[in-house]
RNA sequence: GCCGGGGUGGCGGAAUGGCAGACGCAAGGGACUUAAAAUCCCUCGGGCCUUAGGCCCGUGCGGGUUCGAGUCCCGCCCUCGGCACCA
């Protein structure tokens, strides 16, 4: 019985020393140890194809190597996990494979802050991190392990870009940045607040820069619609990308202009409302503009300072409208009514035709833009019941209505008028059908460093000539000077900039801005496939083996972005011919953030645990520290747990435990030091048990069946429950707090079981422990591996308890002994009555109409209905 | 404003339209111990009936459907998240 951990030893060895708050524990810092170190020398999570077993592929979105893991990893992980040992157990041939998301800003910002590298920086936190996943016992197949970093996985970034680039997919365009003046370089939209520069606070611009794209928007309808067929994500991922993809039916018209030039396009939804168009608003950077305000320089200075306000404050719904009239005039083509084009900030070049039909009675913008600059309004909608009139509008009515002064149209009702005054378009050739999205092309131009240089060659004579593919990778140089000055670092870098043009040989300069990152993370459930291909990016059958992912996991806040952009690049590659499925994940799992409260002094703001004392008042100032509401883990909110020391006190099965129990994965969990102890109390529960159990089952035992059982019938029967409840749980939804306490259930049942058996037996009781412990412990083992696997071995079992086959529970076992049946009058419950498994509905009725609780509330009462719930309940209804 | 979650004990959370509160945490009581820690056992939504044992109320609020509603329907309130001058 020496088997307690080291602190346990201590206190034998040295008999008499008192120790204060010691605690006897596990030895789980061995048994980890041991296991990790086993499954690695046994390769045990490697897989290759096998057509043989149905094929499971799990993925949890791979991290940015920032440093350390965090809590929402260790979440995301261990869910990950569960599923992948799980479904292995099931048979399936799991692919789990883990990388690093490795090109990125801060590796560049440690480089200008303290002088590393970004290179160094991210292959030392690379390291660290591997480390810590290894630590947590996560079966990945470490084979497969991919960097994105590496010239091997960004050259075929390159590789894709040059396709795309080939079918148009890929184009430069000018395109406004945030610039700073100050710091010479282009912020990211996230360094811009309030319309200035995070590091000096000066004013940013917006600056007019060759971008390039990736045309996502070819693909808009096709990202849609393919939502619809996606059963297994959940509906909010699929709102958001519906919203974010915006699509909006309508017509474009043509206003020809009073000056007889060439007429603008305007794009509307609200076609039914043509009549009520008084003036034209443009956005401020559009084409005609130019022309149609000739010598007017107020209208100069006006579109200057729209230049130079920052877009997010420019389209922002607080600020306030204002415009400026061009002094030129369009034609509306149904009244053939003469109206003023102004200008407007609310206006955007981006959407639509960057031009606008002004219709004050009827939206709500435009309305407002009336009243301010004193232009006309017209009603041309009119609510079902009662009258509008122009004059006591004091919104816009934007509701479906009946169309009123709308010459042949007046009379109908709006919904159907957008038909046909489309229609009437179409046929006079002033308008068309159309459809439009807020879907953006994707920027994925990057002024920096650390990421994929795009494979692209100016030449003055031939122009944007492509990388050959023969000469890529196009290699990021190593001896780089990272500041924060000037524009892409790469372009102070001769050796990379100047070179000979592909094409004419002559004298040309390299492309010097580098790819988004999301650009990495488009395609790299693909390279998991085949990360040894050296050939060629993905190699067909093997991806056609195991994608799509089945089961994708990660966080809520890539619902947009990097889900999009995937999709988007399958779409891409499927076109390409490489790939045949249209959907890279099957079924996504968003979990829920990992929270936990906040301290605040009225001082200091947020304080880290040790920053407040056992007053609860501020180290610092000794006020009182408000304990603010939870919110999500980060350090600027300092209510940040590291893993590292959950790991360390703890170990990886109590971390893993914890995160799964504490909450249902796709909700948020809120961090409680009490629960993690909960947890851990609960694996050295199953280890003593076990453990005090395993002399005795050194001993034979004889082969059981449950008919022939006389005695532990019950622990049988709950061995065969806790089967069928993990299951059901891991199977329905991923729901694995409620299978962890039926875990804890059968082990609160075993230990108040006594395996001796009564003089005479031979050994039935310790049969039914035995199966009862073996069935807990593989059950246990995908979500507290290194204990499942030290436990099993010390039961005498030769092989990893994950080469198991995951238990089946016994219907006939599973059945009640005796039926305990609900008993309810008018709805109330009032008794309950035990009967046989297999008593009738009959019987059940006559059984609960005697029942003694039951007559003395049927006294003086009419029984007017008896509902039978087989095998549940029985309610009678009374007058 | 629009869209989507969510409101259940002191707390985290359970409940295919059928016993509300599984499991865990905290709290209280007890056993063991010289003592503490650890462990084990018991109690644990509120109110009421002197007891055995029962009764009444209770899942954000108000209606409805149903023999029966935390669960379904209608109307509100609160809260969290996303989007938001998108024509």
């Amino acid at each position: 019985m020496q088997r307690l951990g080291a602190c346990a030893i201590y206190k034998r060895k040295s008999r008499g020393v008192e120790r204060i708050g010691m605690t006897r524990f596990y030895d789980f810092k061995a048994f980890e140890a041991k296991w990790q170190r086993i499954w690695e020398e046994r390769e045990a999570f490697r897989v290759m194809e096998d057509p043989a077993k149905p094929k499971y592929y799990c993925l949890e979105m791979y991290p940015y190597p920032s440093g350390k893991i965090h809590m929402g990893h260790v979440r995301n992980y261990s869910i990950g996990d569960v599923v992948a040992r799980y479904f292995r157990m099931r048979g399936c041939n799991v692919l789990h494979p883990m990388g690093w998301d490795s090109f990125g800003l801060p590796a560049e910002n440690a480089a200008i802050e303290h002088g590393v590298h970004p290179a160094a920086w991210t292959y030392d936190n690379i390291g660290y991190m591997r480390k810590q996943l290894k630590q947590m016992g996560l079966s990945y197949d470490w084979e497969r392990e991919i960097t994105s970093s590496d010239p091997d996985y960004y050259r075929w970034n390159q590789w894709f870009f040059l396709k795309m680039y080939e079918k148009g997919l890929a184009y430069k365009k000018p395109a406004f940045v945030n610039w700073c003046e100050v710091c010479q370089t282009v912020l990211a939209n996230e360094q811009v607040e309030g319309g200035r520069c995070w590091r000096d606070e000066s004013e940013v611009i917006q600056k007019e820069l060759d971008q390039w794209f990736f045309k996502i928007t070819a693909y808009a309808e096709e990202l849609l619609e393919g939502l619809d067929r996606l059963p297994g994500w959940p509906e909010r991922v699929k709102t958001m990308q519906r919203n974010w993809i915006g699509r909006s039916v309508g017509a474009e018209v043509n206003f020809p202009l009073a000056s007889g030039l060439s007429p603008i396009t305007i794009f509307t939804t609200r076609q039914d409302t043509l009549y009520g168009a008084t003036f034209m608003v443009l956005a401020p950077e559009h084409p005609l503009v130019p022309q149609l305000a000739q010598g007017r320089p107020e209208v100069q200075i006006f579109i200057e300072r729209m230049r130079t306000q920052d877009h997010l404050v420019r389209t922002a719904a607080e600020t306030e409208k204002e415009g400026i009239f061009t002094g030129a005039y369009a034609v509306n083509p149904l009244t053939e009514e003469k109206i003023p084009i102004w200008l407007a900030n609310f206006v955007l070049l981006e959407y639509g035709t960057g031009a606008i039909m002004a219709v004050p009675a009827h939206d709500q913008r435009d309305f407002e833009f009336a009243k301010k600059y004193d232009l006309p309004i017209q009603v041309v909608i009119q609510p079902e019941e009662g009258a509008l009139t122009t004059e006591d509008l004091e919104k816009a009515y934007e509701d479906e209505g009946v169309m009123v002064n709308s010459g042949p149209f007046t009379g109908l009702p709006s919904l159907q008028g957008r038909e046909t005054v489309v229609q009437y378009l179409e046929e006079r050739g002033i308008g068309k059908r159309a459809v439009n999205y807020r879907l953006r092309d994707w920027g994925i131009s990057r002024q920096r460093y650390w990421g994929t240089p795009i494979p692209i060659i100016s030449c003055d004579r031939c122009g944007t000539v492509p990388v050959p593919y023969t000469d890529l990778p196009v290699l990021l140089p190593q001896d780089v000077e990272i500041t924060m000055k000037g524009r892409s670092p790469l372009a102070r870098v001769e050796r990379f900039v100047n070179v000979s043009c592909p094409t004419c040989q002559g004298a040309a300069r390299r492309e010097t801005d580098t790819m988004d990152t999301f650009v990495d993370s488009s395609w790299y459930f693909l390279r998991f496939c085949n990360p040894e291909a050296q050939d060629r990016a993905v190699e067909k059958s093997k991806v056609a083996y195991w994608m799509p992912v089945d089961q994708y996991i990660g966080g809520i806040e890539h619902a947009v972005l990097h889900l999009l952009y995937a999709r988007f690049f399958t779409k891409v590659i499927r076109d390409l011919g490489l790939i045949v499925h249209d959907e890279p994940f099957v079924n996504l799992l968003t979990q829920g953030m990992v929270c936990k409260e906040t301290s605040r002094c009225p001082t200091h703001g947020y304080r880290f645990p040790q920053e407040v004392n056992a007053q609860g008042r501020c180290t610092e100032c000794d006020r009182p520290v408000e304990v603010g509401r939870t919110e999500k883990m980060s350090k600027s909110r300092r209510n940040v747990v590291d893993p590292d020391d959950l790991l360390n006190r703890y170990g990886a099965d109590t971390a893993r435990l914890f995160s799964l129990f504490a909450a249902p994965p796709e909700k948020d969990l809120e961090w409680s030091d009490k629960g993690v102890e909960g947890a851990f109390r609960f694996l050295n529960r199953v280890y003593r048990l076990v453990d005090g159990w395993t002399e005795e089952f050194s001993h034979p035992v004889p082969a059981i069946s449950f008919a022939d059982l006389t005695v532990g019938r019950a622990v049988y029967q709950k061995a065969h429950l806790t089967i069928m409840k993990v299951t059901e749980d891991l199977d329905r939804d991923f729901h694995f707090n409620t299978a962890i306490a039926a875990l804890m259930e059968l082990v609160n049942v075993l230990g108040q079981f006594d395996l001796h058996d009564e003089p005479g037996g031979h050994g039935e009781r310790r049969a039914v422990a035995r199966f009862a412990v073996e069935t807990l412990i593989i059950l246990l083992g995908p979500f507290a591996p290194h204990l499942a696997e030290e436990l099993w071995q010390r039961l005498g079992n030769p092989r990893s308890v994950f080469e198991e086959p995951w238990p089946m529970h016994d219907v006939e076992v599973v059945q009640r002994e005796v039926l305990v049946v609900v008993v309810q009058v008018n709805g109330k419950l009032r008794s309950r009555i035990s009967l046989p498994p297999h008593a009738g509905e009959e019987e059940l009725r006559r059984a609960a109409l005697h029942d003694s609780r039951v007559q003395t509330w049927l006294q003086g009462r009419q029984v007017k209905r008896v509902v039978v719930v087989p095998k549940k309940l029985v309610n009678i209804v009374t007058d």
